[in-house]
DNA sequence: CCTCTAGGTTGACATCTATCTAATCAGTGT
DNA sequence: ACACTGATTAGATAGATGTCAACCTAGAGG
């Protein structure tokens, strides 16, 4: 859909050094900023967090949804925008869905801000 | 203005484990959320890290403005936003205005984000 | 084939957001 | 006091977003 060829945030080697190190290019900042946004809502935050803290590192549809005072169709919303972040993935087994969580993109973006722990900020 | 009390993000404790250790209470998320909303944009993000990579660890309006096809006010804006979510300060020096990245939350934001390097994601 | 359940999709609506222009505030210097 | 420059604020507007009700799709099991 978007360009998310230019910037692969699925590889295993850093796509971009620290935030703080050197300045993020155009390009760069808004593949990353996708992510960000992704993250940048309660409901998904704490989705993400629930399905990357889940007992096998998986959750289905079915624990998550009841944990919110939110619609199925809400839920389904939510996890559709972590889906296309890049920062879940779904996979159906039977009537159930179940979410894992890319942990190699977490990892790019915990590097991206990432700062030298030099002086306290 | 907003509970930023509740959680502080500013203090160099870290404020909650890893999201992927353990589920992110919804008080948590909530403020976490604002900071990621902030890093949620390509202009913010690229703001933030001319901001952080910048010589003395600070930089100008005036250096930052010109950086995007933008106007002043959309700049002020964003510079805004990246203030009230306690990313950055600001300082008047004369007729400038200096802005420089708080650390310690960048910190924790990366903190959150960080996972394992076990399994493959 | 029918029905039941788990999830996802669609469409609508209220709210929020990114951007601009115009106006205002803060400092410098004449 | 006045004019000039840097930066923020205010108001307006087009577009994005979170939420829900209603509907549709996919499997499981009679």
């Amino acid at each position: 859909m978007h360009s998310l060829a230019l910037i692969d945030l699925t590889a295993d080697t850093p796509c971009c050094p620290p935030l703080a190190e050197r300045r993020v290019p155009a390009d760069t900042a808004a593949v990353l900023a996708l992510a960000f946004k992704a993250l940048g809502d309660p409901v998904r935050l704490q989705l993400l967090s629930m399905i990357a803290s889940a007992e096998g590192g998986e959750a289905c549809v079915c624990d998550l949804t009841p944990a919110f005072d939110l619609t199925g169709p809400t839920i389904s919303h939510h996890l559709k925008a972590l889906r296309e972040a890049g920062l879940v993935d779904a996979e159906r087994r039977g009537t159930w869905v179940y979410y894992r969580a890319r942990l190699a993109i977490l990892r790019q973006l915990a590097a991206l801000l990432t700062v030298e722990p030099t002086h306290a900020g």
